[in-house]
DNA sequence: TCCTATGTTGTCAT
DNA sequence: AATGACAACATAGG
């Protein structure tokens, strides 16, 4: 379930259960979610040891002894699953590697979006699939720069991952929410306020996700995710909810917050 | 059966 | 170039 507070799970649960192995077999059940062949990712993954996982926005890369990076993008319903016994591997298990200490990591996959692949270095992958700054991360001038003069709807906007990497779409209905801005507010019509509303409800809400590890029943009530999904949802009456199609995904916002 | 879903990428028109 | 509409990918679950 992963946009950046998902993926900063993944990478702590991978570092817990896998960083540090050697990789000792590599079963790819589902051709379709890996970026290379099959045989290559065995070739280039099999008798390494991971090293190191790195994260920018929604991909994980994991650092190859022998050098490259494998890459890992979750899709829509992409997750990993430790297990001691190969029986037990998950449904939809769509990679199966084996490791060195004797477990199993599956990479789940159930609607085949996301994908595994194979990279020389970070900066290369971040470059060709045109990731802006990692959004945890990003300054408060660059985020300011890189949504200076657009003209873009500012809710499409935020949800490209080249002008900043990491948000989707419940991520970014819940920081205009919180900051009051109606997602089909131009970007350049925000003042600077709200552009500044917009990049401190940015980090709020990843830093809140990650700390809670993306248990959105443990949000805060403040969350407009709560009603859109969890333990709130009987409470939708309690604000303005309505629901748009904006850049083509629904859209949740509290219309009497939320004018353009 | 129909609809929606936490994502990305390509095509097409403006 | 930038923008936005739309379809495609593929499948589960309500």
């Amino acid at each position: 379930m992963p946009e950046l507070p998902e993926v900063a799970t993944y990478k702590k649960y991978f570092d817990l259960a896998a960083t540090g192995r050697r990789v000792t077999e590599v079963e790819v059940v589902e051709p379709r979610v890996v970026t290379v062949s099959p045989e290559e990712l065995q070739q280039q993954v099999v008798g390494q040891r991971w090293e190191e996982t790195q994260q920018i926005g929604k991909h994980l890369l994991v650092k190859l002894s022998e050098g490259g990076w494998m890459t890992v993008h979750f899709g829509m319903t992409g997750s990993l699953r430790s297990f001691k016994d190969r029986e037990d591997a998950p449904r939809f298990t769509k990679v199966l590697f084996a490791l060195d200490d004797g477990f199993f990591l599956s990479f789940r996959c159930p609607r085949i979006l996301g994908r595994i692949g194979l990279t020389d270095s970070l900066a290369d992958y971040q470059r060709a699939k045109k990731l802006g700054p990692d959004a945890l991360t990003v300054s408060w001038e660059d985020f300011q720069d890189r949504l200076d003069g657009r003209s873009a709807l500012i809710k499409p906007l935020l949800m490209n991952q080249s002008t900043v990497a990491g948000l989707g779409n419940w991520i970014v209905d819940d920081i205009l929410y919180q900051a009051g801005i109606h997602p089909e507010k131009r970007a350049n019509e925000l003042t600077e306020t709200e552009v500044r509303a917009i990049f401190d409800k940015m980090k709020y809400i990843l830093e809140t996700a990650i700390e809670l590890e993306s248990r959105y029943e443990d949000f805060p009530d403040d969350f407009l995710v709560t009603y859109r999904w969890s333990k709130n949802q009987h409470r939708q009456d309690e604000i303005n909810l309505e629901i748009l199609k904006v850049g083509g995904r629904s859209t949740y916002i509290d219309a009497e917050r939320q004018r353009l």
